[in-house]
DNA sequence: GTTGAGCGTT
């Protein structure tokens, strides 16, 4: 039936809840309903979508009322193949705050007592959940940057290199596989160069610099 | 129409 996630959290504090990672962008409570029950009492399932655009996130959460079903659950659906993908079932903790857990089951709701020692700044947790979590949270620095710091100084010198600099460089299967692999635009590049070296702010001559180049002087004219 | 590390609503 499609009555989760209508009602708040029915039983936290009886139920043990498991985060289901790995979903497809498609994949619905109603659609990990029949395969969380078949192991066992599933109290409630409830999935994070986005508000404004609707769509899942890609994981959700599903409450045991037992922790033996949820343990087989968690052994039995993890990495189960859904709508085409393998979904990750673990068992989660509840909220932000919540510490006092155990096994999964949650003790003491109102532990606000941070201590956890996870990668998440909660305070931005709104932001995070209506703006693009996906992109800037996840992808805030991975590689990339480091990679990018490192392409900026491999790429600062290009004019004065000379053919054998080119093959001594080509030839190490490290950089050729990391500039192959990441495909580094030129457009940057040449982005990078004229900022660098753009020239001064020249304010408009009241004359054509050319002819002041050529005849910085009126002496004559034929 | 796309994407892919992670922890949730009253």
């Amino acid at each position: 039936m499609s009555h989760f996630g209508r009602s708040g959290p029915p039983e936290i504090k009886d139920s043990f809840s498991l985060l289901v990672l790995n979903l497809t962008f498609r994949t619905s409570a109603d659609d990990l309903y029949p395969l969380f029950d078949r192991y066992g009492e599933v109290v409630d399932i409830y999935i994070p979508r986005n508000r404004r655009t609707g769509d899942s996130r890609g994981f959700g959460f599903v409450r045991y009322k037992y922790f033996e079903d949820a343990q087989k659950a968690v052994d039995r659906l993890d990495g189960k193949m859904v709508d085409g993908r393998a979904m990750m079932v673990q068992f989660a903790k509840y909220g932000p705050n919540a510490e006092k857990i155990h096994k999964g089951r949650i003790v003491e709701v109102m532990g606000r007592s941070r201590g956890r020692s996870r990668s998440r700044s909660p305070r931005r947790r709104d932001d995070d959940r209506d703006g693009d979590y996906r992109r800037r949270s996840r992808s805030r620095s991975r590689g990339r940057d480091r990679d990018r710091g490192r392409d900026y100084r491999r790429r600062s010198p290009s004019r004065s290199r000379s053919p054998d600099d080119y093959k001594r460089r080509s030839r190490s299967p490290d950089d050729y596989k990391r500039r192959s692999k990441y495909s580094v635009s030129p457009d940057r590049r040449s982005l990078s160069r004229s900022r660098s070296r753009s020239p001064p702010p020249r304010k408009a001559s009241p004359f054509p610099a050319r002819d002041a180049s050529r005849s910085p002087r009126r002496s004559t004219s034929p």
